[in-house]
DNA sequence: TAAAAAAATGTAAACGTTTACATCAAGAGG
DNA sequence: CCTCTTGATGTAAACGTTTACATTTTTTTA
C-alpha cells in the first residue's frame, strides 16, 4: 500500500535512508533509524521485493524443475532444495515436467522470463540441446540427479551404473542366477540406462549371460511395476530376482507376484531403488539401492547459490550409492547364499 | 540481455509498439508486427515477465504452502494446483512449514514480500491470527485441508469429522467394539482434533463407551504410528482395531504391529485417513478414507485465481470423502461381520 | 578551535515494462 | 477537395526500489 516515498516523507528523510534502514541499518544513525521505523509502523509499511528485484536485477527466486512431485524421491529431494534455499532467504518456484520434453523446455523458458536467479533442474535428458543452449547463455543452473563426470555442466547425482552393479551383485551373492530387470524406460530418462547397464556388467563380470527377455522397460509407476512383474513372469525361465529401476516399480512387483501366487522373498527376490521413506514399512521390507535425496537436494541448491555468485568452472558431485538389505531378497529356495564366501 | 528498447531502436518503432506487438500483436499492423519480430529475434530479445510486474503490480505468482512436501497426500495437492496454475500461466512458489505456525508466518510475510497475487495455504491452524490478518488487509488467499464451514475466509477441505465417522462406523459393522485411534496431535491441526471427534460421535451412537486409553496422540509419521500401536497393544484390553489419523501412521501402526507379532488383520484391524498412491500396494492393503487430495488442489487453485479478478464472497468447497475397504480391516476373530445387518 | 577525516544523509538517475493520451496517416463521405 | 472517422503508432510518465555521487553533519586530531 504505502511506498518507501510515504515513510520518507513521514520520517522527514529520503528514500535513500529509508533504503538503508531495511538493508543495511548500521549504516544510519540510531536516532533516524527509530523515526524511520515509527514512521513505517504509523503508515504499515510493506517492502516491495519485487521493486527491489527490478532493480537489483536480482529476484532473489530460483527455479526447480522435477519431473513428478509425486515421486517420493523427488519429494525428499525438493525438500532439500527448500530447506536450503530458505536459510538463504531464497524462494523456490517448482515446476512439473512429468518426465517430458517439451515441458520441461517451456518451464524453463517461463522460469528465465520471470527472471529465476538461477534452475535447479531434474531433466530426462542431460545432453539435451536446452541444457547446452542454457550453457552457452551462462544461466547458472545445475542438474540434479545427473551423472554428467567431468562435463561442461555442473550437477549432483549418484553413480547409476554403480548403483545396478551393486544391485544385481547382491542378488548374485544370494545365489540368483536368473535375474530380471523392470527398468524404466530408456527413451524417457537416463538413468534407467545407466542403471541397467551396471545390471548387465555385473551379470557378464559374473559370467551370467545376458538374456534380453529379462529385461522389460515400462513407466516409473506402481502400475509399470505390476503389470510388468507379470510379463516376467509368464515367460518360460521366470526370473528367481528381479532388479526394479525404482521403488515405485518394486512395490507394483511385489504386489503383482502376490497376485500371482508366489510368496516373497521365498519366491522372488526384489531389490528397488531410491530407498523412498516407507521401504523398510514395506511388507516385505524393500531392499533397495538408497539414494540421498534430501542431501542431494540442499547440495545442488548450495552448489547454485555458490555459483551465482562466482560462476567459475562446472562441478560435479557424485554422492554415494548404498545398498540397503532388507528382507524382499533372500537366497533362491533351496541355495545357501554366498556359497564360497565365508567358507575359507 | 537487450530491452524494448534496443528492439524499438532496432525496428524503428517506439517502445509501445514494441508492448503491443507482445501482448495484443492485433493491434499492430502486420508489417510492422513482423518487423518488430524481426528485430526481436535479431537482437535475441528475452522478455523481462519481472519488469512487467513491477509495471503492473502482478506477479502472475501464488505461494502454495503445506506442512511438508514429504507426505503424498500433500504432494499430490500439490501436483493440483501447480498444474492449474501452469494452465493459467501461473507461477507457484513452494513453501514447507514443518507444520510450525512460526514457520508459516514468515513464509507468508516473504511471499507476500515478493508480491504474490495470491495463497493457498494448508494452516495448522484456521482460526489463528494470521488468517485474520489476511482477511483484514484484503490479501486473496484460500485454505486448503482446512473445513472453515461457513467462515469468513475461502477454503476447500473434506469434513474430517465425517471421515472419522466413516472410518470408525466400518469398524464397528464388522463387529468391532474395542477401537482404538492413534491421532495426529490436537495442538498440532485441527483435522485431527476432527477425525477424532467423528470417531467419538459414531462410538457413542453406537452405544459404545469411550475409552480414553484407547486415545493416543503422535506425530503425523510412520515412526509415530509405529511407536503409538506399541503403547495401545501394551494395555490390558488392548483394542481390536485401530482408527489412524493419516496413512503413514497407518502404515507405521502395521509394521509396529507387526513386529508385536500379530498378524493383520485378523488379530488387528486398521483403517487410515488419506489413501495415499501406494495404499493399495501395500500389504495387508489398506482400508482408509480417501480425500480428493489432487482435485482438492485444483478447485483450491481454480478458486483462488477467481478470487484473485474478483474478490466476492468467501467460498467454501466441501470435497467428498469415501470410505475404501481394503485388505486391513476385518471381523474380530470369531466374530461374523455385520450381524443383524442383512439378516432381515 | 580550526582543519581534516569520517560518518550520515540527500539527490537523482536508473532498472524494463505498461498505458493513458496525443499524434498522425489513410480511407470514407459529402 | 475538405472534413471526419478510424486505426496505427508515438510520447512520456509511472511503477518502488537501489545506488553512485554529492552534500551535509559529526567526530577526530593537532
Amino acid at each position: 500500500m504505502s511506498t518507501m516515498r510515504d515513510v520518507a516523507r513521514l520520517a522527514q528523510v529520503s528514500t535513500a535512508t529509508v533504503s538503508r534502514v531495511i538493508n543495511s541499518p548500521d549504516s544510519v544513525r540510531e536516532k533516524t533509524r527509530e523515526k524511520v521505523q515509527r514512521a513505517m509502523k504509523m503508515c504499515n509499511y510493506k517492502y516491495n521485493a519485487l521493486a527491489r528485484g527490478f532493480a537489483t536485477k536480482k529476484s532473489n527466486t530460483i527455479g526447480l524443475i522435477i519431473p513428478s512431485i509425486n515421486n517420493p524421491v523427488f519429494a525428499e529431494s525438493t525438500l532439500g532444495v527448500q530447506e536450503y534455499a530458505d536459510k538463504k532467504q531464497i524462494k523456490v518456484i517448482l515446476g512439473n515436467s512429468s518426465y517430458k520434453v517439451s515441458q520441461e523446455e517451456s518451464l524453463i523458458k517461463a522460469l528465465r522470463e520471470s527472471q529465476v536467479d538461477g534452475l535447479i533442474i531434474t531433466t530426462t535428458n542431460p545432453q539435451g540441446e536446452i541444457i547446452r543452449t542454457l550453457t552457452d547463455e551462462k544461466v547458472p543452473f545445475v542438474l540434479l540427479f545427473s551423472t554428467v563426470k567431468g562435463g561442461p555442466v555442473s550437477a549432483v547425482g549418484v553413480d547409476n551404473y554403480r548403483g545396478g552393479y551393486l544391485a544385481t551383485e547382491h542378488l548374485i551373492s544370494l545365489g540368483h542366477s536368473r535375474i530380471g530387470m523392470i527398468a524404466g524406460s530408456f527413451s524417457v530418462t537416463d538413468r534407467a540406462y545407466h542403471r541397467w547397464h551396471g545390471y548387465r556388467q555385473c551379470l557378464k563380470d559374473h559370467g551370467i549371460p545376458y538374456d534380453k527377455n529379462l529385461l522389460v522397460q515400462t513407466e516409473y509407476s506402481l502400475s509399470g511395476g505390476r503389470d510388468s512383474i507379470k510379463q516376467l513372469l509368464d515367460q518360460e525361465l521366470p526370473p528367481g530376482a528381479v532388479f526394479c529401476s525404482n521403488d515405485y516399480i518394486a512395490l507394483g512387483a511385489i504386489k503383482g507376484a502376490r497376485e500371482a501366487g508366489l510368496s516373497l522373498p521365498e519366491d522372488l527376490s526384489i531389490v528397488g531403488f531410491d530407498d523412498m521413506p516407507t521401504a523398510s514399512y514395506m511388507v516385505p521390507a524393500l531392499t533397495t539401492v538408497r539414494q540421498p535425496a534430501y542431501d542431494m537436494g540442499r547440495r545442488a541448491c548450495e552448489l547454485l547459490l555458490q555459483k551465482m555468485e562466482n560462476p567459475g568452472k562446472p562441478e560435479q558431485h557424485m554422492m554415494e550409492t548404498k545398498l540397503v538389505v532388507r528382507e524382499s531378497t533372500a537366497a533362491p529356495q533351496g541355495i545357501k547364499a554366498d556359497e564360497g564366501g565365508d567358507r575359507q
